[in-house]
DNA sequence: CGACCGTTTGAGATCCTTCAATACCAGTGG
DNA sequence: CCACTGGTATTGAAGGATCTCAAACGGTCG
């Protein structure tokens, strides 16, 4: 089994990894042979949108926010991947977003020049980064719709309905991973709007909060609906 | 070298399309071999959002426009495809969004399940597509950052921007190939807010409009500086 | 010419932002 | 232990940007 260490301490087993997904074992292996783990700090930069993007990333564990900015400091958050997500597929050469750790984060990282060598010569590498991309984009043209077209309620819901999973039902808690300050720079609002916004729906009681970091979903059907403006 | 035609009447060059570019002539003839053409008239619908996407488009004249719809009616169009652009790419075989014609449009459209063959036969062909989504995936995350931080000012000189070319020079004028209302659709914003921004900036010198489907642009570091919210 | 479609412009309403005050919590040092 | 600090969250009040509704304009086409 393939496995890569950091420091000798964690150890990574790279078959688990999503650019390995569907890949022969020896593929797997030559994948290994390319990476190193690394590891941020909370709010550590890993790279600023327009640095050069000498490798590529796969998270291993942790939260990143990715982020492009306007010249007087305007915000928008892209999203925040977690564990499996590739970062700095960037085919250009650039890096097209900031990307900062939110908490403690691992990272597995390829070189960009071996990794560009191995998209050549392992056949379904490429597709697989075709597929992940696609996933990619089809999720960022949800959030077109949502940044473009959706009221501030909306979009709060919208983004609470993307933390759960298809098995989440009324009544669970979940942990909310970000602030109420990235969660507005994520969906186009500030603080103030996100924070009332949230206010409203416990007034309503569609959900609740034992603590500012954990949401209680209460009428996931009803918040649903406010998602997308149904009624 | 490998034509199709359509009715017998138009013809294409194969090798001219955007899917074989960077590909051996062998490669090309056969995915022409699989191609067909079609023709749309203006308003005409190609497919739906979460239609069966059983053929991959490429668009060989014209444009259209794609979108998504919330239950109520908003729509949020995604982008407005040319010459050279795919359609359909739709990895989960659903489509993502409607697509339709602006005006005629002439289409190369191959069968989906010949389609996947190739991808997996004609090395190369991945890692084009991988590209061509890329460069999707770059542009949807700039529209993110103009959709969720930029004013309705920004947002409309943005679009006139992302409608010049690197040659485009202040005194040039270029067509308007949208209606006040998809620019509105597009950019998040109202008919009425579009036009207003546009008379703005032609109370203000930036541009003129020779009529209403036709931009001059008289300033256009100055059109720059609004777009990034400089100053 | 009249009907129609897209555009422009105005006036008022609405939603979101801005600014400000307060609350809350964890960490720090006296 | 507790006061102090800094960061985050909540809530209120006022202002502003955009939307809504409405009227008028201009070009195109039968």
């Amino acid at each position: 089994m393939q496995t890569i260490a950091l420091s000798s301490t964690p150890q990574v087993q790279m078959s688990a990894l999503s650019v390995c997904k569907g890949l022969s074992s020896q593929a797997v292996g030559r994948i290994a042979a390319i990476s190193t783990l690394r590891k941020l700090a909370p709010r550590e930069v890993l790279f600023m949108e327009g640095d050069e993007a000498d490798h590529i990333y796969e998270i291993v564990s942790g939260m990143l926010r990715l982020y492009k900015l306007l010249p007087d400091g305007r915000r928008q958050i892209m999203g925040f991947p977690t564990a499996g997500h590739l970062l700095g597929l960037a085919p250009e050469g650039l890096h097209v977003y900031a990307a900062e750790a939110i908490g403690d984060v691992t990272l597995c990282c390829y070189p960009r020049s071996s990794f560009d060598r191995l998209v050549d010569n392992l056949p379904g590498l490429a597709r697989r980064l075709w597929t992940v991309t696609s996933d990619e984009l089809r999720f960022a043209q949800d959030q077109m719709l949502t940044l473009g077209r959706k009221s501030s309620l909306e979009k709060v819901a919208s983004f609470l309905l993307a933390l759960t999973d298809p098995n989440t039902e009324s009544g669970k808690t979940i942990a909310l991973p970000v602030t109420r300050g990235d969660m507005a720079d994520y969906l186009g609002l500030t603080l103030e709007t996100v924070s009332r916004a949230l206010s409203r729906m416990r007034r309503d009681g569609v959900l609740d909060f034992p603590c500012v970091d954990r949401v209680r979903f209460l009428d996931l059907d009803r918040l649903e609906e406010i998602a997308t403006g149904d009624e």
